[in-house]
DNA sequence: GATGAATGAGGATTCATTCAT
DNA sequence: AATGAATGAATCCTCATTCAT
């Protein structure tokens, strides 16, 4: 139940870099290891070098806290998202979304455990969380998507976009989300600088494999 | 903190089906859905029509009983798969092997939240879960993508093996274990008969794409 | 809470030696270690070799488990020192006394801790554990003590009987008793062959200094 | 299990007199009258006027409350006794040392009962017990009884005097810790004021005929 | 803003005991 | 005589939260 290896981001700024923050810092960690259940209030209070009551002056509830870092991470992971995707030529452009998605997730890794947590067990916040956030995303890909086959270029039919769209939100959140699992079981970290490099790679290459030679294959 | 959805998987037996089994039943759908923190044993006990101490006489721990439920959870999952997988024409046992791998999860949807929760929190059970169960299942796919790979067919390098491994993972065990999420943002239950079928029909494609094509394209 | 040192009296005939006996030879010496609530039936039995369901097949309760182990262990140790005192010439007796008690102690050496417990706590049973079996033995050990300073002899007068049988209760007791503590404390086992030889010896000459001395010196 | 007579010390005083010093109060009493493992975190709150909820904003563990009771209540006593036994004249002296701790026990009377559990059970606190306060006062008054012996003055030997010392503990610490007992037995109560001042006499009474009659019989 | 103290609800687990087998 | 399974009550302790200071 120990999980030492949770770093504080800004170690200088100890007393000031406004409390409310880092109390955001340690929850963000702790969710992102042990759930929402599995967090005490307590916890996250005390690595932030607080009192539980105390807490309670920055946020009014377990909740509450809950959603301000599911907001604070997410937005700024949809809008950056949603700038890079926003632009015409898929071939030229996919490459340079990728590899800004996985940048910003490297960089925030805690939101992609957040968010699979979620989605894997429904909880109380997922509503919002994919009506407010996700989806819009999502359909604004899978529009992308639908373009594309549409032109008959890709070899992917119009029905198959959010497959596909599925299928690249799991492949790039799932390398973060099972970041542990993963090196356990690869023997690599998914989080070190050249694991990343290679798996942006290995990603750049799948979406040119999938969208040239859909075309001379054909539906199945 | 809702679960209203989570369905008695044999309530006509309700007394007999040993007792041991049903506990196991609803500890696995509980664990599933609220993770091991979020689920009390107070629960389990009083789902499978026990008081939490009668518990106790059939499993020695919340612990014991977390680890009873991954172990029978995991174990017939990994020997299907492995079963699946010790074939030899690539071509032709891909199709199965991924029919056969989404019909066992469909079945058992349970297990990859399970998993998916474990991984992303690094839990104290991704230990032997991991080199128990999963990593000598990659092992063996990563040893049969690389004969592939070598055989100069395939367009993907050898280095490649555990990225692609993992990708594939992550799609196959994605679609269940961010079902709630999929099921909220694609409009659609991931885990309905024809939405799996499509699924299945989508991942097929794709490892034809990506087996066929990889050829004429090239390292980048 | 491990007490390694609780020896199986008699291990060569476990499954005979009516397990009756085996039970309460496990309960006096738990019972002398941890104390009646420090006990749980569980113990006992598991100890004893059996279910503790199996154990209600012998005794009603803990209860009256406890109250046969006070029985069992106390009535043999009441008759001895009746025996031994009932006698004449104190100055001859005195030292076959000590010594036989001190050397039925031994043997039994979970008794004093019991009664030291209960006379500690003020339990349940130390009414019936006085009235039946200490208070006779007291009051014929004051009865003899006061013939004696009546006779002159000793320089002790008649007021003091009591207090002197007590402060002989306390010293006897009182080796079996603190025998952990005085363990730790004078780094010699207080049961040791040798301690409890020195013991003896160092009783029966305060013995032989109380009677004589006490002519010489007068009440205060 | 009934305990009706456990006084609370001070009642005028119920709300002040610093919660931590209420909780260490009734525990002190619990404890000594039930032992331990009998004493439920429960009474001693509700005793205290607290719930078992607040009590662990004072003590972190029923096991730290017990550890704290012990100190609380050991410390004193042995540096009163510490403080009467560092003198020169054991002639003069003595009486004074033994009326120092018998008023001191008589105000205390739960410690010769707490620790008599702990000498008793071999508990796990005995070990810093005996280490920390006990046996620097045994060495102490061992080194006294040695001294004296020496000097050829007392008729015994240097080796008794573990002994000695051994046998003056249990009988002032026995007269409180078997109060209960003695109690039932004697038909008397050892707490009373005159049965204390009784039992000093003729501690004083005895200290005088070991001291000097020694002198005139020599080892057996 | 921060905190110590308080609390009701609930956490996992153990207890002594029962009963059908 | 033994046991597996069941249970209500109680165990210690943690939880999120409040409030006076």
């Amino acid at each position: 139940m120990s999980s030492p290896e949770i770093a504080v981001e800004e170690p200088s700024t100890r007393g000031p870099q406004h409390t409310r923050d880092r109390i955001l810092d340690e929850a963000e960690a702790l969710f992102a290891h042990k759930g929402f259940a599995g967090t005490s209030v307590r916890d996250i209070a005390n690595r932030a070098g607080l009192t539980p009551a105390s807490l309670y002056n920055h946020f009014s509830n377990k909740d509450a806290l809950y959603r301000a870092v599911l907001e604070r991470g997410v937005q700024p992971l949809i809008e950056r998202l949603g700038d890079l995707a926003s632009s015409e030529d898929i071939d030229v452009v996919g490459p340079i979304v990728i590899e800004g998605i996985m940048a910003h997730l490297a960089e925030h890794s805690h939101l992609p455990r957040l968010i699979a947590l979620e989605a894997a067990t429904g909880g109380e916040h997922l509503n919002e969380l994919s009506r407010n956030w996700i989806r819009p995303l999502t359909d604004q890909a899978i529009a992308a998507f639908k373009d594309e086959s549409k032109s008959g270029a890709s070899g992917w039919s119009v029905e198959e976009a959010p497959l596909a769209i599925s299928a690249w939100m799991q492949m790039i959140f799932g390398h973060f989300s099972m970041a542990p699992l993963l090196h356990e079981v690869l023997g690599r970290d998914p989080l070190s600088k050249e694991c990343l490099e290679e798996q942006t790679r290995f990603l750049i290459k799948l979406a040119r494999v999938m969208s040239i030679s859909g075309k001379s294959i054909g539906p199945e």
